[in-house]
DNA sequence: AACACGTGTTCCGTAAATTGGAACAATAAC
DNA sequence: GTTATTGTTCCAATTTACGGAACACGTGTT
């Protein structure tokens, strides 16, 4: 195995972040990661002497995330700017409509979608929305909103890694029809799709932009498919894209025009 | 230099968090942690293929925090126990006493405090708290009230590291004294002191313990030295140590008992 | 236009840290 | 008592990072 001790000390500290555990051992980390023990253990002692780690109180001797850890990610959170903006106009959006409200990121390097904040409705019947989730773009609205903004060798990569493996029975399978289907999109400004995902969730979704005119990811509103009537898509919409321009202009992102060439991650 | 990649890579996420800059560049990366700028370079590049730092939009050659640090960090900050259990005793204290509360930390390796949480009182005159800055414990009552429960070696190794510099004129800047006050704090099991650290501030402050019984952290009250009476000690002190030990009771923390040995670190 | 300056980036021989297998000590399970 | 399993240490072979110098590119100045 050879990797580079950063990638391995750093994915030591996400696996601990992520797994659910309040301690961890040497050798469970050393196998959940395909380290050998010597290994491992020798990069806990240095994330320890760092401070990012500490032994865990009471003479056990398994690790828990440590000060310099907690100190630096509570900061990291606090100055994301994308979730600071987005809360408020998403809040106000949950308050107008009475559905969840979800905020969804685009990683062009995976092409994926991932949920970084939502807001929940307090009805009883509501779509959950699941946070922290890598989620696949080719099938519901949150992915079309987004990848009807990509260039089109983006759009076409994405078509041939998924090979649109459908999710429900409702999923788009044919390239062509998603393709239609995605224009679309472009042209409305937002996504809506009918249990493409999630058998029973109605989801709409509009694009988030940067200054450049790139799709970061999307705003969205889901909800069970039994309290939506068609008329109120026009009323939905109308909120929604509301809550994306105001995300936008906070942001400093910015729509791209219809006819402008679509510019490429980096 | 001594070549440790790791640390170093932590120093600049760390420092790429802790200062204030949008995007950073790499040769003043490569100034501000005393490093060449080829090094620097292949640790950033490092860090951008790990994805936790990426280009910055629009072609500048600078860089910026990536998505896996955001996703990372604010996982690790949400599942932060002592900030999330402290928060709401702190706001039922500013409520009942009107002035602001605030959460300090104890790193026994530092041998100092630093403040991760505050909740401020809404009066014009309010004593503001810094947060994320490491501060002395032999002066101010929330170093006290931590100092007052380390054991004896521990309380005798901070007072030759900092000579009691005093920090204002009502600092106490004789051993002895110190141990007396102390002494006087653990029995009492809080700690007050009028503008030993800030000129015309009062702090109050209790400590938060581990399951050990060693002292973690200290919550307190502070306020403007003409607000406060000296009859008004018992009131406060009387809901800081409710709210102290509603804190240590949900964080599994206990008071050592007098007679007790005090626990070492770690 | 020509120049000087700053930037990010690449190259490469040298020097030092990482690696992983094995063995050790201490604890927990049976 | 015995048996796993844990954290920890050791060491030579391997792999890596190091940093000075040079490159390519853009910007502002002369």
């Amino acid at each position: 195995m050879t990797r580079n001790p950063l990638a391995k000390s750093l994915g030591l500290l996400r696996w601990m972040v992520e797994s659910d555990l309040e301690s961890v051992g040497v050798r469970s980390a050393a196998k959940a990661l395909g380290l050998t023990p010597s290994s491992t253990h020798r990069l806990i002692s240095a994330l320890v002497e760092e401070g990012y780690l500490q032994k865990e109180e009471g003479g056990t001797g398994r690790y828990v995330l440590g000060i310099e850890m907690m100190l630096m990610s509570q900061r990291a959170a606090s100055r994301w700017p994308l979730r600071n903006i987005a809360m408020a106009p998403m809040r106000a959006m949950t308050a107008e409509c009475n559905e969840s409200a979800y905020l969804n990121l685009f990683d062009p390097d995976r092409g994926e979608n991932i949920g970084i904040a939502s807001v929940e409705t307090k009805q009883e019947v509501r779509y959950i929305v699941e946070l922290q989730k890598w989620k696949p773009i080719h099938v519901g609205a949150a992915g079309h909103a987004v990848m009807a903004f990509l260039p089109e060798d983006e759009r076409r990569r994405i078509i041939e890694r998924t090979g649109l493996a459908p999710a429900t029975s409702r999923s788009i399978v044919d390239p062509d029809a998603l393709n239609a289907a995605l224009n679309h999109v472009r042209s409305r400004g937002y996504a809506i799709t009918l249990g493409q995902r999630i058998p029973g969730a109605i989801g709409i979704a509009a694009p988030i932009f940067c200054s450049r005119g790139r799709a970061l990811g999307s705003v969205g509103i889901s909800m069970p498919e039994q309290r939506f009537k068609p008329d109120m898509e026009d009323h939905l919409s109308r909120i929604l894209l509301r809550c994306a321009d105001e995300i936008n202009a906070r942001l400093g992102g910015r729509r791209p025009l219809p006819q402008e060439r679509l510019v490429a991650a980096e």
